[in-house]
DNA sequence: TCTGGGGTCCTGATGCTT
DNA sequence: TCTGAAGCATCAGGACCC
């Protein structure tokens, strides 16, 4: 029996991690709907706890037609800060388990048990000791594990018996279990590739399994190959600890669409700051600079450019930025501005090597000296300093809050 | 019903170099 | 010198995930 448990691979998710976090701090929202998201204005839900779910309330759905389909749901604004540090507690739970974790995201992790078994006992003890010590450790959260010899198995049996569920699927009956499912399940199938697999008249992961993979790849592409064999549970992918992360940006949907160029720049000196402040907080520098622009009417613009060199200076990301703005023939108007940095290098930032270079001296830019201070003193310097005094000598120096009034602040 | 914010990866078009 | 092909990088858009 032991040895088809070639590779343990564990899958644990948070059960509705945010709203679970609302119920833990504030005793009057347990066991009561609870929807996390923005009060008002244009956004989605992020989670909703499991009281609402028989409302027909999920993620990722327009809050305005959550409250319509669950009245009685108490709506909190989310606090990431709060999340991260439970999070923390979460995946240092899992790293007693395994010293090779993979965080997907705040609630979800693999974790590589190949081997463990004389320490934490088969495949059932295993999942019921994490669950116990994920409970212990945050007081009360319930996560759903999924077990399996490979990555994709083990990530469909966590989301089987939510919440609170514990899935094992032995590697030799993984196909047989598979092959019932709905091709829903198959990871990178969304709306547009599961219509099209109802067009080749596939409905389950078995109908999958037993389609000829080339002309699955020939209606498909690279993906239709890889959708494959993961339905015959063939999936290759080593769980793998720390990844670096290729982008860092910062969107904002607009409470009202913009279209003057003055306002859309302003949002982007906004996201660009933002951007900034979040690479050198990292340590970081980036010679990428993105922009994005989503019209009222959903379609989504960028335009991109390489910079000579890295840099994680405010007004330098903003001066790319800028400079792409004149490059979007769309008058608008826009619900959506967002800056994005890729190429990231860790390491320093190019530019502290002009701390007191003449340029910064003359440009006389309260924020270009911010972080230039940075630069010398070492990230988060200026935060420390006091983000607040930054930003309001900011906005007076630019005094821009006084041309375009942010609806959004009064709300 | 009216659609977030943070990301990743893939694809097709285009342009550069050899 | 001109032309075409191959290989590669970059760009914009799109699909997807949590």
């Amino acid at each position: 029996v032991a040895d088809q448990w070639l590779h343990t691979i564990v899958h644990a998710d948070m059960d509705a991690f945010y709203a679970a976090i609302e119920q833990l701090d504030n005793p009057e929202l347990r066991g009561r709907p609870v929807l996390v998201g923005p009060k008002s204005g244009r956004g989605v839900v992020l989670t909703a706890s499991y009281e609402a779910r028989p409302a027909r309330v999920g993620s990722a759905m327009p809050m305005a037609l959550a409250r319509r389909r669950c009245p009685e749901a108490i709506v909190v604004p989310p606090r990431f800060e709060r999340y991260t540090e439970v999070s923390k507690q979460v995946m240092r739970v899992f790293r007693d388990f395994s010293p090779d974790v993979e965080a997907i995201s705040l609630d979800e992790a693999f974790l590589e048990m190949t081997g463990a078994g004389h320490i934490f006992g088969d495949p059932a003890a295993i999942g019921r000791k994490l669950k116990e010590a994920v409970r212990e450790a945050t007081h009360g959260l319930t996560v759903s594990v999924g077990i399996s010899g490979t990555k994709y198995v083990a990530k469909v049996a966590s989301g089987y018996a939510k919440p609170d569920g514990l899935t094992i699927v032995p590697p030799d009956s993984a196909v047989a279990w598979l092959a019932p499912q709905p091709v829903s399940v198959l990871w990178g199938a969304g709306p547009k590739v599961q219509a099209r697999l109802a067009e080749l008249g596939l409905e389950t992961v078995g109908d999958v399994a037993s389609y000829g993979a080339r002309e699955l790849e020939s209606a498909l592409g690279k993906m239709g190959r890889h959708f494959h064999e993961l339905a015959h549970a063939r999936d290759p992918r080593p769980v793998v600890g720390s990844r670096t992360a290729k982008s860092l940006s910062s969107e904002r949907t607009l409470t009202v669409d913009v279209s003057s160029m003055a306002q859309v720049q302003f949002y982007v000196r906004q996201a660009a700051n933002v951007v900034a402040r979040r690479l050198r907080q990292k340590g970081e520098a980036a010679c990428g600079v993105r922009v994005k622009l989503k019209t009222s009417d959903f379609r989504i613009l960028t335009r991109q450019r390489v910079l000579k060199r890295a840099t994680s200076a405010s007004d330098e990301i903003y001066e790319a930025a800028k400079g792409l703005l004149a490059e979007f023939r769309d008058p608008g108007p826009f619900r959506l501005v967002g800056v994005a940095a890729f190429n990231i290098h860790s390491g320093q930032d190019d530019g502290q090597i002009d701390f007191l270079a003449p340029q910064s001296a003359k440009s006389g830019r309260l924020d270009d000296v911010l972080d230039r201070v940075d630069a010398r003193f070492g990230p988060g310097t200026v935060q420390r300093a006091g983000e607040l005094l930054k930003r309001t000598v900011f906005d007076e120096h630019m005094n821009l809050d006084s041309l375009i009034p942010d609806p959004s602040d009064q709300e």
